[in-house]
RNA sequence: CGAGGUGUAGCGCAGUUGGUAGCGUACGUGCUUUGGGAGCAUGGGGUCGCAGGUUCGAAUCCUGUCACCUCGACCA
């Protein structure tokens, strides 16, 4: 491709509304353009590399012995409606109307589809297992679209879902999905985590998240150094402690005024806000719901949600909090209260004893609070978030926490929608059983930005050769001089002989704007036609490492050929 | 959803007390340049987000609306 007539525009100012380098690199080497919040149009030489990605996603997941195919992104309300997903899914599905008022949606993920296509072709074990992917936009109207195509509202994802006939089959084909992916991702250069995540309320028996670490990364990991845990924060198992054996001592109200904060709290009682219990209020689905955690954790809304089945979690209104404690917004807790709400306890509060919590009366708070004597929960579960130096759930050793970017996702799903679909295969007997599913998720958009979080400096983009829009650039300095022009096109038409991936920078710039933009765009092998034309010699340089030689136009063709 | 901010040329930004729009860069042309985003000259490109209103006159003031960005989603 002759540079001269490729369609593409570099900038060199940072675009005002990129926070971070992907995003930013993406912009100004001219692979992708904005058209609206979180929707992204991808350019000739964006592209180029977006291909790169999905056909070795591709050719991963064919040689994992999965079948390709292509479900509508358009999709009709019924299609979610028997899985209940229709309601679930909320604020973040696309939903439109066609003509006729019939609802549709923009899928955001495809188990029913899937389930459904598999449910009317497949009638008996013979026919199973069965694993199929495809590769397509997905469309989620997040609250926040942000960093450029990590958080966008369309986005291409590789979506594949396995069917079998028992838990060991599914074991199989999730073994096969996670070797695919730990190819995929080493395939592409990345530095990854494998995570462990809790599989929630969507039961079954097994998720892991693959997690391109990164410190801008939007979700926080949880590890163990000594015995290799890994996991989501959100998803992270918190231990219960120590039951604190403290004998009981006699519960008194406390008066204290204007003390609204945790911290002004501890300071006029002089104790540490582990001694205290915070009381939440939250709006799950509507209904008022209390938790209760130690006063310096985190609420884990996921955890919660989990709990609860639920599909919007609030903090509740002010004015629902006034109205249930009968106090001002500071001073909630599980005594006293005005409504007959749920309370839901972390399992960490279940250990203590004699803890300060708020006495639903506006300037109070209850000392030396026990659970059983002086109120008792509704619920007792683990709702709270990791944090660092907690007890690692496997071998009880502190751990230890980071930041990454969620790129693949695989999930044993079981049979939540096989059943709800009746998807179900005869088996040798002639008895009908449901399929056990799982299903397993790579950001395609996603991982291109990964890539380039992880490969950049400050001139540009340092693609690695199998992500690279193309392999090689040819500089000449000179176009207007015949010999070192005439150079340049043999190298350029001989690269293209040997079915290379090569661009020729033929304009008419100055050589310091084509150096530029070959650093911008990340091209990893620059062969540069200079000052030695005459003499057969040109410049290679490499732009991941910056390593430069002076070599015979023979060597640079060795050069690109161990590029690999 | 809440709070704040910004909408003026492809990109980055000015625009004063209201008087009919500018700078840098990018783009076109010419000459000189030619190994790390050149210089000079010259030219094209804007319904000033949109809709109302005030005014003789609005990018500027008022109202509404839309879009985009940042922060927060959290401690009771």
């Amino acid at each position: 491709m002759r540079v001269s007539k490729l369609f593409m525009t570099t900038q060199r100012e940072i675009p005002a509304d990129a926070e971070i380098p992907s995003h930013q690199l993406m912009l100004r080497s001219g692979m992708i353009r904005k058209c609206a919040s979180g929707i992204y149009s991808f350019m000739p030489i964006g592209l180029r590399s977006y291909k790169k990605v999905e056909n070795i996603i591709r050719e991963e997941m064919d040689n994992a012995g999965a079948q390709e195919l292509i479900m509508p992104a358009l999709l009709t309300a019924e299609t979610y409606q028997a899985s209940g997903r229709w309601e679930k899914f909320g604020p973040e599905m696309f939903r439109l109307e066609d003509r006729g008022g019939r609802p549709f949606c923009l899928g955001p993920t495809h188990e029913e589809p899937f389930t459904e296509a598999v449910r009317d072709t497949i009638k008996s074990y013979k026919q199973l297992p069965v694993t199929l992917y495809q590769i397509q936009h997905k469309y989620r109207d997040e609250k926040r679209p942000r960093f450029g195509v990590i958080r966008a509202r369309e986005f291409v994802m590789k979506d594949a879902y396995s069917f079998d006939v028992d838990e060991e089959g599914l074991d199989k084909s999730y073994q096969a999905m996670y070797k695919a992916y730990r190819r995929i991702f080493d395939r592409l250069g990345l530095d990854y985590t494998v995570v462990d995540a809790d599989s929630g309320a969507m039961g079954g028996s097994g998720s892991q998240e693959f997690m391109v670490k990164s410190p801008i990364g939007e979700d926080a990991i949880c590890y163990c150094d000594d015995c290799g845990y890994a996991a989501n924060e959100e998803k992270a198992q918190c231990t219960v402690p120590e039951k604190d054996n403290s004998e009981a001592l006699p519960m008194e109200k406390i008066h204290t005024p204007d003390v609204k904060t945790i911290e002004e709290l501890m300071a006029f009682m002089n104790t540490e806000p582990s001694a205290f219990v915070k009381t939440i209020i939250y709006n799950i689905d509507g209904k008022i719901v209390a938790v209760m955690v130690r006063g310096d954790r985190e609420i884990n809304e996921t955890k919660l949600t989990n709990l609860y089945d639920a599909t919007e979690l609030t903090l509740a209104a002010f004015d629902d909090v006034e109205r249930v404690t009968g106090a001002k917004v500071g001073f909630a807790g599980p005594i006293g209260l005005k409504e007959k709400i749920e309370v839901v306890m972390d399992n960490e509060v279940s250990s203590m004893a004699n803890f300060i919590v708020g006495a639903c009366e506006t300037d109070y708070h209850f000392k030396n609070v026990n659970i059983g004597r002086d109120f008792t929960p509704d619920k007792i579960a683990d709702v709270r978030n990791a944090v660092e130096g907690d007890a690692c759930p496997k071998c009880g050793k502190p751990l230890k926490m980071a930041r990454g970017t969620e790129v693949g996702h695989i999930f044993k799903l079981g049979t939540k929608y096989s059943d709800a679909l009746g998807c179900v295969y005869l088996d040798k007997d002639g008895r009908e059983n449901t399929m056990i599913m799982g299903c397993y998720g790579i950001g395609v958009s996603r991982t291109l930005a990964a890539i380039i979080e992880q490969n950049h400096d400050d001139d540009g983009i340092k693609w690695p050769v199998v992500a690279a829009p193309y392999k090689v650039i040819v500089v000449p300095t000179k176009v207007n001089d015949e010999e070192n022009m005439s150079l340049a096109e043999n190298i350029y038409n001989r690269l293209i002989e040997e079915g290379v991936e090569v661009l020729i920078d033929d304009r008419n710039e100055r050589p310091g704007v084509k150096f530029k933009d070959a650093d911008l765009i990340g091209i990893p092998l620059r062969i540069t036609v200079g000052r030695r034309a005459s003499e057969g010699i040109v410049e290679i340089k490499y732009r991941a490492t910056g390593e430069t030689a002076e070599v015979s136009v023979e060597e640079a063709l060795v050069a690109v050929r161990n590029l690999g």
